[in-house]
DNA sequence: AGGAACGATAGTGATTAACTATACAACGCG
DNA sequence: CGCGTTGTATAGTTAATCACTATCGTTCCT
């Protein structure tokens, strides 16, 4: 029994009519002939009475018949779903993004990722990298956002922008009269960390060789977020390390902080999305690689590739 | 896309394992692999992540396999009804019988058939012989018992009984002192009959030559039935041919009648059933010519053919 | 009886679906 | 870093199936 099978019979219970049906079906006569009654020796039924005078149903056939346009209905409905589903901007897609870019990014990113593809709502969820590597290989996420270097098995990755340091120090600091602060530094004031997990904070520690092997006075922060590190450091509790598109918005904002480049070479990290190889919808990562490049993150700078 | 291709579909959803899918399928790995890439051509979509790790199913992939699962469903559903449309006695049948028996057969057909095929309800329909062939060749009726001869193209009859004449006269009627009638003197008193359409009434007219010649003192009796024409007949309207089936039962309960039998050669009309040579439940007649042959229908012969 | 209409059957060629064998890719382990 | 393992894709072959043309057999009507 093949769907095939199933149109001929519902264009013979129509037609009543071989020829008829037959021709209606883009076949030959004999053709649906031996379908129908291949399709009645496999049910073991007689579907139809034929005679010479006309092709009567029987009421079993009908019952067939009817249950057999049910079937091509439902069959249809597939083709139906492909082609809404071809579509690489249609359906949620799972984004996920470290905590450290999160709060600066999405902002941005949301409103043109939906301008873009409005029919693409985003699933976000804010993980540290290792979380959302998991999930990303378990097929929870589709595609995440996160700091360079990431390497995992099965999945790719795609540079998107390069994003400087900043120290961020309170107002009326005593490196305030400085251009750029020198990373070696760093070690000479008390420096405030995320907690493990971040890469943000490994990332820090590799600017500082002292600060990594413990000998500054960095103090680090469980289960803390930038914002309020930031916080801590308007209250003078310290110096912290921000990524500019974290520390550029605010200097205007707030008289409390005080921000400052390093001295070069600048130390960055590189911001990149990854996915599955085999993920199949390349083209809404592309569209969120145009959103966030198209976002305003300041002092970052788009790395083409 | 078969429904071969689905059921392929909804194994390596729910094995998510190329190799442990075509087992299930009892095919190769190759076959199952090649007919979902088909699939996925054919649909112009993604249906599945592969990678060395696992199969992932894609969201449309999810949602189009649902569907799959419905469309299997429903073709099982088709099998189901083939298996309980397999008993040809199973399911209604439409049994058209003529006026002149039905009043007489079916109250013991009914329940005998019942006894033989619970399953199998009798839509009833009595007519005249001529509508009731037109409804049996339109497929409105499946069978029909009919009075032959009975001639008609694509129907087949089988010969069930033969039911002999009786003469039915009011008690006290001159004849009543004769133990059987000579078909001839049906011309010398008030012969009450059916109206046109009753082939009965044209079988009592072959009996009586000078009757039919319209020689004789006959009244038809348009729109009458033989129960009616009995009543007049007790009233002394006449005299008038029974059916055997209709005369005999009931001298003993009804001292106002009196029946007699013919001479020899003794008049009887040959009853059959009658049903499209196309008709497939063949059973389902067998069981009603069986159950006519049980019905204790007064002074009728079966006939063994 | 002859012919027209119609479905069934026979025979043939092309497509498709299945198999086995093997290639290829990714990962994990020593 | 290479090698074995696991798992899917591809190649090539064979068998089954499907659809065609041609033709037969029935039935029914004139």
């Amino acid at each position: 029994m093949t769907l095939t099978d199933l149109r001929y019979l519902v264009a013979l219970a129509r037609e009543r009519h071989f020829g008829h049906a037959a021709e209606r079906c883009n076949v030959s006569q004999p053709t649906l002939s031996v379908a129908i009654k291949k399709l009645e020796d496999e049910l073991a039924v007689t579907l139809f009475e034929r005679s010479a005078a006309d092709v009567k149903i029987t009421d079993i056939g009908a019952r067939i018949v009817a249950q057999a346009e049910k079937v091509l209905l439902e069959a249809g409905q597939i083709k139906e779903l492909a082609t809404a589903g071809r579509d690489p901007l249609s359906g949620p897609l799972k984004l996920g993004v470290i905590y450290t870019i999160g709060p600066y990014l999405l902002p941005h990113l949301i409103p043109r990722v939906h301008a873009a593809a409005p029919s693409m709502p985003l699933l976000i969820q804010e993980n540290y990298t290792a979380r959302l590597a998991e999930s990303l290989k378990r097929g929870d996420l589709d595609v995440i956002v996160v700091a360079l270097p990431f390497e995992e098995p099965g999945i790719v990755t795609q540079a998107v922008y390069d994003e400087p340091f900043r120290v961020l120090m309170p107002a009326g600091h005593a490196w305030e009269k400085d251009e750029a602060i020198s990373a070696k530094r760093l070690a000479e004031a008390p420096l405030l960390l995320l907690g493990a997990g971040n890469c943000f904070r490994d990332q820090v520690l590799e600017v500082c060789p002292l600060c990594r092997s413990g000998e500054g006075l960095q103090r680090t922060l469980e289960g803390s977020s930038l914002e309020t590190i930031r916080h801590m450091v308007a209250t003078g509790a310290g110096i912290t390390v921000l990524p500019s598109s974290a520390a550029d918005p605010l200097p205007d904002g707030n008289p409390l902080l005080t921000v400052r480049p390093f001295e070069a070479p600048e130390p960055f990290r590189r911001i990149a999305l990854a996915w599955r190889v085999t993920y199949p919808r390349s083209g809404a990562i592309d569209v969120i690689r145009s959103a966030i490049l198209g976002s305003p993150l300041p002092g970052v700078r788009p790395v083409t590739r």
